[in-house]
DNA sequence: ATATTAGATTAGATATATTCTAATTATTCG
DNA sequence: CGAATAATTAGAATATATCTAATCTAATAT
């Protein structure tokens, strides 16, 4: 049942459901922590078909302008992905690079002025900080 | 003037002011467009002393560290640097990965509650989608 | 059902971005 | 001064992401 569910969205979008691009959506859906491209690449192959780099990419590419997949780039860093489920923010660790979801909460729009002819797609709250690992990981020195 | 400012700020902030790391703050401070690390490293080396890549790298991570610098990850392209003037958010564009300065509200902290043992330092607000020069070229389509 | 076309995928090469290494130089402090 | 620490360097190495050109698949038209 899960699986109408992907391949609805992913045709609702004009995508075809191919085993690939099935395989990266599942995948995002079973793992929450959001994951690294190659950690997604790596996951689908690991369970069946032989999923090409590239495909990965080019598969998390059309999923994310899709609307169905969020990336969120991280400084120096492997960008990371998430299936959109319920809204929510983001919360990046300094640390380790972590990306964990936090509880969302409506956020005001900037003033009309202030924007200008730019067109705002949408909007992204990010907290930066030290995870709950690695809190206590310098609490303890 | 600006020279004891930017000299000042750096000690402060337990950091030499190497000729090199100077050049590293006076450009960005010069250049308000967000380079990319390559960037700030071709422009203080046009100018004056040879500054290689890894100082350039390490210095901008001694001044993101700092606070005097901040950093905006862009999905799949360099990450871009900007001198922490006065408070504001920031707009990447979907299209031509520029990142543009927007006015600065004050955003809602999220419930501590949602916020368990993480230590929060920050708190971005980003916004996406066509910058002002990529809007008008999709809309003459 | 075949042909045509557009959509996807592939392996591997390439491009881009960033960090590491080990040696060297500069600065601070006792 | 001399020792310890901080900073810099060139270039190699790594990590990340995209491109290429050939091939395959599925949808549609004939």
């Amino acid at each position: 049942m899960k699986a109408e569910t992907i391949q609805r969205s992913l045709e609702d979008s004009g995508l075809r459901c191919t085993a690939q691009r099935y395989a990266v959506m599942a995948f995002l859906m079973e793992h929450k922590g959001h994951p690294t491209a190659a950690e997604i690449f790596e996951g689908v192959n690991r369970l069946d078909p032989r999923s090409s780099r590239a495909t990965t990419y080019n598969n998390l590419r059309d999923l994310v302008k899709a609307g169905l997949v969020s990336e969120v780039a991280v400084e120096g860093r492997a960008g990371r992905f998430d299936a959109k489920g319920t809204r929510h923010h983001h919360f990046i660790c300094d640390r380790c690079g972590s990306v964990e979801d936090m509880d969302w909460y409506n956020v005001p729009k900037p003033a009309s002025r202030s924007l200008g002819k730019r067109v705002v797609r949408e909007c992204q709250l990010i907290f930066r900080g030290l995870c709950t690992k690695c809190a206590a990981r310098r609490a303890s020195r």
